[in-house]
DNA sequence: CACCAGGCAAGTA
DNA sequence: TACTTGCATGGT
């Protein structure tokens, strides 16, 4: 199924906004870290509690591994959801620990559908999580899906509105060519559109740069 | 002041 | 299977 609505939308985004330079870190394990900090989470919390981290110089694997959940959880309370959150970096990194030796160069090898699979079992990685890291951090070529994607592109009556994430993403990735880069930009524009211009309480949605209302 | 942000898991019927 | 609720800070 050849949706060119997908293509069109993308190439309006990116000659509007330009080039989004995400995700918005240096190291594979920043883009876990903030992955996982930013779950329901507005991102400039996120990097308050991502600084907190640096600051202390916890931000690398050793450390982190070491770092008691308590600790953890104070430092990034800006993130929200801190307790919680605390014990989820725990599981991803216990999982690297035990699976790829702490090594996150060894898990850029496999295979994408495997580590996504992986990357799920891990309590406190879903779809989106799971997704965010597999394109951000590894550069696998798939699409993430988020809360804005799917209001959007409902609204535009691309997918339905009961869309299941699995769903939703299937669409994407049978109208796109499977290009890192494409899916890297794509998912960027998609939040910059929600955020800045799609939401009832902003008066700029009438300059909304692919025209409808969202 | 209310609302919501780059979700997810666990509980309920 | 299909909802609902808890988690929590900080910006608008």
């Amino acid at each position: 199924m050849k949706d060119k609505k997908l293509i069109r939308i993308y190439k309006k985004l990116y000659s509007y906004f330009g080039k989004q330079y995400w995700w918005p870190a240096k190291t594979k394990l920043e883009v876990v870290v903030g992955a996982m900090l930013t779950q329901n989470t507005a991102w400039p919390n996120v990097e308050k509690a991502i600084a907190n981290l640096k600051r202390k110089r916890l931000l690398s694997f050793q450390k982190l591994s070491k770092a008691k959940i308590s600790e953890l959880a104070n430092l990034i309370k800006p993130a929200g959801y801190f307790n919680v959150k605390a014990r989820r970096l725990k599981n991803i990194l216990e999982f690297i620990q035990a699976r790829y030796q702490g090594n996150l160069r060894n898990m850029q090898r496999v295979e994408i559908q495997v580590l996504r699979n992986q990357l799920l079992s891990v309590n406190g990685i879903g779809p989106e999580t799971a997704d965010s890291i597999l394109l951000y951090a590894f550069d696998k070529p798939i699409f993430v899906v988020d809360a804005y994607t799917k209001r959007i592109f409902s609204r535009l009556e691309i997918v339905s509105s009961n869309s299941t994430y699995d769903e939703i993403q299937s669409i994407f990735m049978k109208s796109l060519r499977r290009n890192v880069y494409l899916f890297n930009e794509y998912h960027a524009l998609i939040v910059r559109l929600g955020k800045d211009y799609c939401r009832k309480t902003n008066p700029r949605c009438n300059e909304c740069p692919i025209q409808d209302r969202h």
